[in-house]
DNA sequence: CGTAGGATTGAGATCCATCAAAATGCGTGG
DNA sequence: CCACGCATTTTGATGGATCTCAATCCTACG
């Protein structure tokens, strides 16, 4: 599973070296494994597993879970290219979840050991890492939420549109998306049945929010949509950037942006 | 608000020297500031506010909250003496909720920026504020597994356990405890009406589950209570320290440890 | 072409929110 | 010490939202 790192690693490519430096950025290339793509429903890592390492998101897409008592899963959070997971795991010293690709993906992985003696020697590195944790806690948050006390169409339009925001990595938002993963994961994830998520979806293609035909989805009223979502994310409505803090974009829910490592406006 | 520090807080007396070293502790408590108590209903900061400080409580009991666009209040956590709030902050660089005292409560912050220039120079220190990252991803994952597709009964049982556990903080689980906060706010951190969260405390008490009078709670039957809990918590139902690892008790959800900073078994 | 898994739809039961009212507790002031 | 007023808690009745069980449809894939 461990392969030669041949290109680096998508995440590392978004960090800007404006930030961190070259030689910090050649290091941490040096420690990232790149790992070779593996199959919808195959496992990264498995709740008990020894922590080692964090990771990221190259391709495909990712779900972590945790089982209750009678082997019900639920899922934590779904993590798209340059998002990292894992980080829940550090506390613990070993994984509190278990990571799942939802369909064929790669991942890169960062020896955590190896981080912190970068780490370090590179407190610009050290403050990243910092603010991607946090940037984790926020995500969580916004999850929390998003399904406490709100109405099913209310958390499915949030979870769509969290998702829209984070497959489109840089570019403006996109009309179509494919989802990565089934009605049943899409409704788990915010404390759905299925057939509720999907009953839903029949009411979002009626009123006119959305096309939908299996995973492919097209965003026809985003605006509509976020009104029901409104509800949750509060904050007068717009997301934006806080204001002109060394700071980058964290969307309401999901997982954690390597985009984090990154600088725009500087 | 900002006195002088004359006692050192007690959350770094929680930490321990022994892992920290002296020179660290000495450190850290110099870029403490005690703040003075605040009544019931006090803010710490409110969201949209400059992030310049992480916060431990020191006595009393505070909740974060945020709002969503009709003003609506959603409880994301209870922090209890000797847990940590705020991190979730670091990202944006403001504040993205709101910290409320429950009851009158003293705090303390910790300067951000001083905190990254002690961390700079003692490692030690910067690992431990990584677990404590790491420890509130997890707590929320906690609370978010909770209310995720969980009926009223468990929701209730997980929050009332974690809060028994978190009340005494080295002492074995006490019997009786004196709830910080109303049947209101117990219900809305876990989606809740006010009404069902009365209700289901009612139907606890028919059970025998608990005693409860007010704010007073007596915990009757605990296992009983783990039973309807254990359909969230999963992982086998005990919910022990994972190995020998260099590890801390998380408890499920809810505030962050400063035990974070402690390290029994070494 | 056939099968299997996912998606959709339907009918019924259950849980919880809502509306409403009564009861309890608590601090204040008489 | 008692009475009052307010907030909180409790209880009841009702309706709506969601879960469950079940069947059908669709799609992808062998």
């Amino acid at each position: 599973m461990t392969t030669p790192d041949r290109s680096p690693c998508i995440v590392l490519d978004a960090a800007s070296p404006a930030v961190l430096g070259e030689t910090v950025m050649s290091r941490l290339q040096r420690l990232a494994t790149q790992h070779s793509p593996v199959a919808a429903g195959e496992r990264i890592y498995t709740a008990g597993d020894a922590f080692t390492a964090i990771y990221a998101v190259r391709f495909g897409a990712i779900k972590t879970v945790v089982d209750d008592s009678f082997g019900n899963e639920q899922i934590m959070a779904f993590h798209l290219p340059g998002e990292f997971f894992g980080l829940a795991s550090i506390h613990a010293g070993c994984h509190r979840n278990t990571a799942i690709a939802l369909q064929r993906s790669a991942v890169c992985s960062l020896s955590y050991q190896a981080l912190e003696s970068v780490a370090d020697a590179y407190p610009a590195l050290r403050r990243q890492l910092m603010r991607l944790m946090s940037g984790a806690i926020l995500s969580e948050q916004g999850a929390y939420a998003a399904i406490a006390g709100h109405a099913a169409p209310a958390r499915l339009a949030f979870l769509l549109l969290s998702l829209r925001l984070r497959m489109a990595r840089d570019q403006p938002p996109p009309d179509r998306v494919s989802l990565p993963m089934s009605r049943a994961d899409l409704g788990n994830s915010i404390g759905l049945t299925p057939e509720t998520t999907s009953r839903v979806f029949t009411q979002f293609r009626r009123d006119g929010l959305i096309e939908a035909s299996g995973r492919q989805v097209r965003f026809v009223n985003v605006p509509g949509l976020e009104a029901l979502a409104d509800a949750i994310v509060g904050q007068s409505g717009t997301d934006q950037v806080p204001q002109n803090v060394a700071g980058t974009i964290s969307s309401g829910a999901g997982g954690v942006r390597s985009q984090s490592f990154d600088e725009d406006a500087s």
